[in-house]
DNA sequence: TATTGTTATACTCTATAACTATA
DNA sequence: TATAGTTATAGAGTATAACAATA
């Protein structure tokens, strides 16, 4: 329509592709994770504990960005289903120190053939190498920026 | 911990990273339109009426997976500040054909411009092939799942 | 009777801040 | 008094369904 102009609306830009693209991601694996009956929050934190074993509420939020308070409700979904512990410190009952259950880490295992089943469902038109230069020049994104490698920055809205 | 397990705990994979540089992505570019006292809801919707004028909202509902209930209020906060029109159609008086007003158009040409800004913070760290390789992986997998070009998937949620 | 747009209602999710128990 | 965790309250955003206008 206006070839005067440098760039007459030529779409949106590859930020936005990629915001877009992995709004798809998070919503198939959503999808994936309802069969074992949990919500992107609950497995972000059951990953976190996982990974930071005995850590008290408080630290938790501090990491993950989010207010404690909501963080009451996420652990208490988990420990009703005997996923995740709390542990009162002995020597500061104030704290409750947090850790997966056997049953929890069992979890953990089947999402990680999802996660893993559903990275092959959505790369499936890449080949390995495409693949593997694909997840090298997002993580150096990713690392530009600071991101905590694990932690959803969206954590904090989801 | 486990050398016996294929792959123990080697972290969240290619399709997780993607999902969290997208919506890293995604909380950075709200922040620059808002800026322009823009949502991205908002910033979606008055992108998608100037591609294709002249919709009715239900037409436009469908195209972006939303009641169209919910593009009431969105559209009322844009026609308010004069920068979306409804015209109803006088040979179908129950449609409300929708229009970017003058305003609306100089509007997108600075969120154009945010947005090219808003790619070169995002990619900054990569070298202008590397931006184009990247963004020929991200846009044939976005192609392979059948995502409309410039509609964000999360229109419906955000 | 069917359809477009609108409004009303209820529900989910969240942050803020008050509260309790420990220190 | 200060801190960890919890509960209460209120706000934003949303989908569902009822509604009014037009066909």
């Amino acid at each position: 329509m206006d070839a005067t102009r440098s760039r007459p609306e030529d779409g949106p830009g590859s930020a936005f592709l990629l915001a877009a693209l992995g709004a798809y991601a998070a919503g198939r694996f959503t999808e994936r994770i309802a069969a074992l009956d949990l919500t992107p929050p609950q497995t972000g934190l059951l990953r976190i504990v996982a990974a930071n074993p005995g850590q008290s509420q408080q630290a938790l939020a501090g990491r993950l960005g989010t207010p404690p308070s909501r963080l009451v409700a996420l652990i208490d979904s988990l420990a009703d289903r005997g996923l995740l512990e709390r542990r009162r410190n002995p020597d500061d009952r104030r704290l409750h120190a947090l850790y997966v259950t056997p049953a929890g880490e069992r979890l953990l295992h089947r999402v990680a053939q999802v996660g893993r089943a559903h990275d092959d469902a959505i790369f499936g038109s890449l080949t390995t190498d495409e693949r593997g230069t694909l997840r090298a020049l997002l993580a150096r994104v990713a690392d530009a920026h600071g991101l905590t490698p694990g932690v959803h920055p969206g954590f904090r809205r989801l």
